[in-house]
DNA sequence: CCTGCACCTTCCCACAATGGGAAGGTCAAC
DNA sequence: GTTGACCTTCCCATTGTGGGAAGGTGCAGG
């Protein structure tokens, strides 16, 4: 099939199937005589191996390693689940770093009226926090 | 003070800051006569309070605006608690994504077993899901 | 006076992952 | 044969940051 009903089947977008396989994500897509990929089953499911693991918000780089794992199939499940737990560790991770930063917005927001007036301590407080701000975070 | 010692107290690198410059966050630098960069206290206080603002996850887009809010003495507050409520909501938003994958990993996780053995559910489940799988979700 | 070093300048490159779009080839249907 | 829907490659933009080259400046020590 071509690259159009692959990406179809699959949810990757062409434009991004052909990425992948340009950055070495996928092995080189087998071609028709006139120069169109050519796709069967078996790619596609491996499309949509990607296209899941990348909406678990795994990186590129993680899914090329995923892929890897998935077929050889001697693997150790241990690397596998270290992989996962990584990464809801680095999620975890993040949410907090958010949370933190949202409980400064909501403790900034509360002390806004909101209206007419001009005085806010919000911007007072971008200007020259009264320690009640997060600190600085690796930002990722 | 040169752009090294502004670096310094504000806390941008002076990387950042000729950038900033370059894209229109802030004002042209006064230049000595060697043309190296002039700043003053005014200007690293704008510095902290880009700084601060970008700690708190807003984009240099919406600097920009809290920037000119912030000029602005005759502002309704109303404007800058909108800002940052919409903020507090897209980090909601997104806290609530990761926590719906993080649901999914921890699941998969789970049923790992994550020694030797090399059958692993997580990848059986990237292959073919279980719809216990989180939907796909608008990225930003 | 020269040398070295620390600073400054601009300019280009790279990252991660994606989309937009141009210029051109191909194929099927009408 | 033309039209329209595909496909191809190639370049550009995004967001925000850092790295580094090539070259100018300024000061301190010899």
């Amino acid at each position: 099939m071509n690259i159009g009903e692959a990406s179809e089947r699959s949810g990757v977008s062409a434009k991004m199937i052909r990425y992948y396989e340009s950055v070495g994500l996928l092995p080189s897509a087998a071609r028709r005589t006139n120069g169109y990929r050519d796709y069967g089953d078996q790619e596609v499911a491996v499309l949509q191996f990607v296209r899941r693991t990348r909406n678990l918000g795994f990186s590129l780089e993680e899914v090329s390693t995923l892929l890897a794992l998935w077929s050889d199939k001697k693997r150790p499940s241990r690397e596998v689940k270290r992989l996962a737990e990584a990464h809801i560790a680095d999620l975890e991770r993040r949410i907090r770093e958010m949370r933190a930063v949202m409980k400064t917005l909501r403790g900034l927001a509360q002390h806004c009226h909101g209206d007419e007036r001009s005085d806010c301590p919000i911007l007072d407080d971008l200007a020259a926090p009264r320690r009640t701000t997060v600190r600085p975070t690796k930002r990722r």
